[in-house]
DNA sequence: TACGGCGAAAATACAGTGTATCGACATGAG
DNA sequence: CTCATGTCGATACACTGTATTTTCGCCGTA
């Protein structure tokens, strides 16, 4: 019995870490949505038993909090910013295709802090570029509103694109009736606005939707800086 | 054998329509969080069979939908606004006290289309207050553009009171130090910007930091309607 | 009054979940 | 070579959403 004949790691099982558990559990959340990640699932992907996930991470939450923090490393910007206001902007924007590369993101973000070292690091490079520009209050409360704006908008974004995605309808068609239920509703006359809105309103691709309301929430913050 | 020897209604089981169905939803949902609730847990409050449920509504989803349309009655203003600032003002604020309330509303708030008989109303009657003041795309902008960012900054209030109730710290404390691990990170070193912003930053009650950003939101949208 | 048939509610069933507990076993120390 | 240790897997439990089957009370008819 040589060694060719031995398999490599007798009964040793396969190594393991949070990188590679997170990995996993991306992996099945980019495939099938956060529904698809069950610790069973991340578990047999890693060729291991469930349980043995309990040794890196202690709830469920915990591997959330892991994988969007994962995330996190994606969108943190290479180089310094020119200013504050691109690097607001490229923070909204980089947020915005990770949820779009993830959907899952979308589901996760806002839901829990982002204490991670990648999180964390967002956090810095952010207020970095704000430093000095006015007080500390008014450069807090700078970050949260664009952040805020950024967030609400990617959550919405998403949702419409997998009701979009749910009715097998065309995007423009799906944007003038929205499935059969509010074209009916419309019809009643009690929404007179709201049809109207619907009606006449063109069609917007999502991503300058996104940017234009991010430059005026960009312009307000500009206000208040000076 | 009288009448009053016999129960009102021998076997016969409660009658149920969605109205209870929602209420007894929304009644465990504010106690424990959506987590707490289940269709068996919703149907035995109402003295039913889990399988009951389904001759109401047709997935949990479903129930989901109902509650946050029950919460949009809620937000649904009165009376008429006196202009479109006051509106998108008060739909912002209405939506937060409502989330104060229902706590779960943020976990819910943006992640599906409010197409319910009331958020449609809610909808409704802000496009209401914003007719005619610009094209029907600018007007739909200005609504979405205000709509991300209270839904954001409520998720984040939401997310940040679970947080703090969860440590046990106090709410000042908490600001300041954001649990050992922040602490432990802040500490390093390598979050300096972020450091001073924790350290110098004063605290800003949730209610006048989201009252301000949303007037800041609100100035940008002054500019392009007017 | 007796009897079917029918529709609705309940019971049961199933596949899956997160997680606690326990038993076995490979590995390193003596 | 033996024994302790600590790690991994199997098992177990309580619970979930939902499909399917069973039961049963009621109503119209004979």
């Amino acid at each position: 019995m040589t060694v060719w004949d031995r398999p490599e790691q007798p009964n040793r099982p396969v190594p393991l870490d949070r990188e590679r558990i997170v990995a996993a559990a991306v992996a099945l959340a980019d495939e099938g949505g956060l529904a698809a990640v069950s610790l069973r699932k991340v578990a047999a992907r890693l060729n291991a038993g469930p349980m043995r996930l309990y040794g890196y991470i202690s709830t469920k939450d915990d591997l959330f909090d892991l994988m969007v923090d994962a995330v996190y490393a994606e969108i943190l910007p290479g180089e310094r910013p020119g200013d504050w206001r691109e690097a607001l902007r490229s923070l909204a924007h980089g947020t915005r295709r990770a949820a779009l590369r993830h959907e899952w993101l979308a589901d996760l973000l806002g839901g829990r802090p982002a204490l991670g070292p990648n999180g964390l690091a967002v956090s810095e490079a952010t207020l970095a570029a704000l430093d000095g520009l006015a007080d500390v209050d008014t450069v807090m409360r700078a970050v949260e509103t664009v952040s805020a704006y950024f967030t609400g908008a990617i959550r919405r974004e998403i949702t419409e694109l997998r009701a979009e995605r749910a009715t097998g309808l065309s995007k423009s068609e799906w944007q003038r009736a929205r499935g059969p239920h509010v074209t009916r509703m419309l019809a009643t006359g009690r929404f007179p606005a709201l049809a109207k809105a619907v009606h006449d309103g063109t069609h917007v691709d999502a991503e300058e939707s996104f940017a234009t309301g991010l430059e005026w929430v960009l312009d307000a913050v500009a206000a208040r800086l000076g």
